[in-house]
RNA sequence: UCCUCGGUAGCUCAACGGUAGAGCAUUCGGCUGUUAACCGAAGGGUUGUAGGUUCGAAUCCUACCCGAGGAGCCA
């Protein structure tokens, strides 16, 4: 009978069965007549103890001089175990080297500190640890939890175009890519506008999908490829866009609270963070967030939008979000429905993180009415003939709609706690990186 | 794009204008319960690039390149 294979996560199920673990050695620590390889397979980290006197003699010797990163399959018993991390250990049996590492170009990451620059230009490799691990799997719990979110909402994925014609929104820098014969496309920095068609179509849609902005922006807040996700309703309100947002956020917290515990735990995530991340969130108009942040000594004066500081400052005593809603129209997109009480602001909403990680969602209720929308193409001095086809769905059955994005990145790293966006994407592309 | 800081061994960092050094990694030796194991030894350098000042430059000056932090812009 063969030796079943299992990975190091599935361990606890077969404790005094002999098994296969195939994967990498993450680390080693040998004394004369004993080794304990760390094994590591991407599921968890797995402490092997090799004993000289149970082993053949050249088994042994190979162990001993096992390298960093080589790939084996090591096959033996598990044990529970205090002394180990995570609680078990295998005794080594038998364990078949498949590729080592040639000691004389050493696997670059070893277990002490590593600056920025270096972690950054080995980005393939820094994949491999640990917390890099843990930060890869919240961020699929994430994407899960958003996609059973709107799956379970009656919500109809359709995915919009990255090469478009022209610019969504026609403020933000785009990047140009050469079509054929002469014509120039760009990568989309939001699918909202066919979203909106889409949302006629089929009442509630959404896309998710990686979205492109050519801002020369150097922070920790951002990446030149982002994933967003957009959802978009037909027959909603700005009062259905923000009930839909504090539920997706309640929802996603939850799954990642629920299913990535253990990865929390690997990042030192303080918990208690994200446990009173619960609805409903507080609110506010533009207005008074002008006025609060004013008192607490910002510069911001009504009309202008939140810089960093002024996102921290809003949130600096709240251990939940915060929903702003009814901005000037001066610096908001072109498309948001004004307030029905007042025309200088519009029916946009933002939703501000705590602990400093920022706006991580934005939208809003959209015009639905074709001479106005006209009207606000003409005052942002966009081309109408461009958006003729986004002008039909305000000519045939238009209604009231609306919707919004939130950046998977943003909020990777609010659940995370990283303090840079840039480890939330296994490849970031940044203002001064596009390798590897 | 602007401001600030930085670039020395594979990595993380030291070194007053006067012989470039440590820890880790690598190699060799020792150690039967280690937790970034430990102990001993060895090898490892055109100090980001190009100029300049000086008897003498990693160190001072100029330009450029690369990176980081922040600002603005934005999700």
């Amino acid at each position: 009978m063969s030796i079943p294979r299992i990975t190091i996560a599935q361990a606890q199920h077969h404790v005094g069965e002999l098994v296969s673990i195939p994967g990498w050695l993450y680390n080693l620590r040998k004394s004369g007549k004993i080794a304990f390889p760390i094994l590591r397979d991407g599921s968890g980290l797995m402490q092997c103890v090799a004993v000289k006197a149970q082993l053949p003699e050249a088994l042994f010797e190979d162990i001993k001089g096992l390298t960093q990163e080589s790939s084996i399959i090591v096959t033996g018993r598990i044990r529970a175990e205090e002394r180990a991390q995570g609680g078990f250990e295998m005794d080594v049996e038998q364990l078949e080297i498949v590729q080592r590492v040639p000691e004389t170009e050493p696997y670059p990451i070893t277990p002490k500190d590593h600056g920025i620059e270096f972690l950054m230009d080995h980005r393939h490799l820094w994949l491999r640890s640990r917390r890099q691990t843990a930060i890869a799997k919240i961020r699929h719990e994430v994407i899960k939890g958003i996609r059973d979110f709107f799956d379970g909402n009656g919500f109809t994925l359709v995915d919009t175009p990255i090469f478009t014609p022209a610019a969504c929104e026609g403020t933000s820098t785009l990047f140009e890519v050469d079509y054929f014969e002469d014509e120039k496309v760009y990568l989309t920095q939001s699918g909202q506008l066919y979203n909106e068609a889409n949302a006629m179509a089929l009442g509630k849609v959404y896309c998710f999908g990686p979205t492109f902005r050519a801002e020369k922006s150097k922070t920790r807040r951002h990446l030149t490829e982002f994933w967003m996700v957009e959802p978009e309703m037909a027959y909603a309100d700005l009062e259905d866009v923000k009930k839909l947002a504090e539920g997706l956020i309640c929802f996603v917290v939850d799954r990642v609270l629920n299913n990535r515990n253990a990865e929390l735990k690997v990042l030192e995530r303080d918990i208690s963070k994200l446990e009173s991340i619960k609805a409903p969130f507080n609110r506010m108009t533009y207005d008074d967030s002008v006025k609060i942040l004013q008192e607490r000594g910002s510069e911001i004066q009504w009309g202008g939008d939140f810089g960093n500081a002024d996102e921290t400052l809003l949130t600096q005593d709240m251990d939940k979000p915060v929903l702003v809603d009814r901005f000037p129209a001066s610096f908001k997109a072109f498309y948001f429905q004004p307030a029905p009480e007042r025309e200088d602001v519009v029916l946009g909403v933002d939703v501000i993180a705590p602990e400093g990680y920022g706006e991580i969602i934005g939208g809003g209720q959209r015009i639905h009415d074709l001479e106005l929308l006209k009207k606000r193409l003409h005052d942002h001095q966009l081309p109408e003939e461009a958006f003729n086809w986004y002008l039909d769905l305000r000519r045939y059955g238009s209604v009231p709609h609306g919707g919004f994005g939130m950046g998977v990145e943003r909020f990777t790293a609010w659940m995370c706690g990283t303090e840079h966006i840039r480890e939330t994407i296994a490849y970031p592309r940044m203002l001064y990186r596009t390798r590897p």
